[in-house]
RNA sequence: GUCCCCAUCGUCUAGCUGGCCUAGGACACCGCCCUUUCACGGCGGCGACAGGGGUUCAAAUCCCCUUGGGGAUACCA
């Protein structure tokens, strides 16, 4: 309907210029060291030209007719400024495609228009096509919704950050374990700030607090390292019912997810500590199920076969076969009898205890990983770790 | 090529109406402290006004040029 118009008020044309025309033109055109642009070529068709298009079974697309004498165009931007441009640098740019599907230019413009939009915020890289979307808006009669470019989101080679290109989809996130608060949070900060030191912001704030004054010019690049601090920030803050909830899907698909449910909440509860996405609970998850006879790191193996590590170990081992009831309270007090009882104290005394116990050399607190894993488990690996040494 | 946008630490940024900036914060990195382990946390360090001209008593802040980066130049969005 609204290409109709435009055509009929002489703001538009059928075009019968095929894609391999199109090419032929551009081609020669940059031999000549012209710019490549569309040559206006079917700006003026008679109907008999039209017939015969037809007749061949061509199929017309709609161009815009931009005006013959050069304009200068200017784009009032909410975060720009005024942005001039000339017409004659525009294309005659199609907005019906040859299928009868309108493009982008043409329907963003009747679309925002029908839904009463007020404001478009759109990203920089559509800053030279608002004046085509300007100009149609002046044919159609229509008041210009305002305008603001905001900066691109920018990969670490500073090239624009495309969802079309790579894996930066909102979903992606997702599965990677990104939570929306954080994400949103950290997305905020990209190209605005509230003008104080504060970062840390949920949506609702971020909300109040926003403002497209603040919005800055230059394009941002994506810092995974910061959305990781930022994500790690909001999974420490979050009650543990609502953790274990969103970490179910990341549970369900490793090999452990048909393990009891209370022993799986547990374990849950003990690694929220050590989460940076929701997606880390996977290889927390083998700390606890990895079999007694896996093979090992190389750090594990250095911290676990030295003379004093042995000495600990079988320290340890009494003194954890003498007690009763193994809990995340009583774990340090046989920590601390084996302690006396060695000399052996701090990073010496932890480091391969937690090494032979766990077979990682970093987790979440020792008492807690101990309490989960149990008497029987652990006294099955120190053994492990004492045959092997004997060996 | 042409048009347009942009320019403060490695990254995100504060600084916008010029003096309070020997340029502040955050991430990352490096120390120290806390912790009998891991992490958290606390403290500190490293680290930037792209260059050159102006304007001014005074410029990161205003103007110009250069350089650099990016975007757009599709029957994609």
């Amino acid at each position: 309907e609204a290409a109709d118009t435009l055509i009929a008020a002489g703001h538009a044309y059928p075009c019968y210029v095929t894609p391999d025309e199109l090419d032929e033109m551009r081609k020669q055109q940059v031999a000549r060291g012209l710019p490549p642009k569309y040559d206006g070529r079917h700006r003026n068709l008679t109907a008999e030209d039209r017939q015969r298009f037809e007749a061949q079974g061509r199929k017309p697309v709609v161009r815009m007719k931009l005006p013959e004498r050069d304009e200068r165009v200017v784009v009032s931007d909410l975060v720009r400024g005024k942005v001039a441009f000339n017409s004659k640098e525009l294309d005659d740019q199609v907005i019906v495609k040859s299928d009868g599907y309108p493009t982008y230019h043409l329907a963003v413009v009747v679309d925002d228009h029908r839904m009463g939009i007020t404001h478009v915020l759109r990203a920089e890289e559509w800053l030279p096509s608002t004046p085509k979307h300007l100009y149609l808006c002046k044919w159609l009669g229509w008041e210009p919704p305002l305008y603001a470019h905001l900066p691109l989101l920018l990969n670490d080679d500073r090239s624009k950050m495309s969802k079309r290109k790579g894996d930066v989809a909102a979903e992606a996130y997702r599965a990677k374990g990104y939570l929306p608060e954080a994400l949103v949070n950290f997305l905020a900060l990209l190209g605005w700030s509230p003008g104080d030191d504060t970062e840390l912001m949920p949506l609702p704030q971020l909300i109040e607090r926003f403002s497209i004054e603040r919005v800055t010019k230059a394009g941002s690049v994506f810092d995974r390292e910061k959305l990781n601090w930022m994500n790690q920030h909001y999974l420490q803050q979050m009650p543990a019912e609502r953790l274990f909830a969103l970490l179910r899907p990341f549970v369900a698909k490793t090999a452990y997810a048909g393990e009891d449910e209370a022993l799986l909440r547990k374990i849950c509860a003990t690694v929220q500590p050590a989460l940076v996405t929701l997606a880390d609970v996977e290889k927390h998850l083998g700390l606890f199920f990895r079999p007694d006879g896996a093979p090992l790191s190389a750090d594990v193996l250095r911290v676990t076969e030295t003379a004093t590590a042995l000495q600990v170990f079988r320290a340890f081992r009494d003194q954890l076969a003498r007690t009763p009831e193994l809990t995340a309270a009583t774990f340090p007090l046989l920590v601390k009898a084996v302690q006396k009882e060695t000399q052996v104290q701090g990073k010496s005394l932890w480091e391969p205890l937690r090494a032979a116990i766990t077979l990682e050399t970093q987790g979440p607190d020792l008492a807690l990983v101990a309490d989960v894993l149990g008497k029987e488990k652990i006294l099955a690996r120190l053994d492990l770790a004492l045959s092997r040494s004997a060996a």
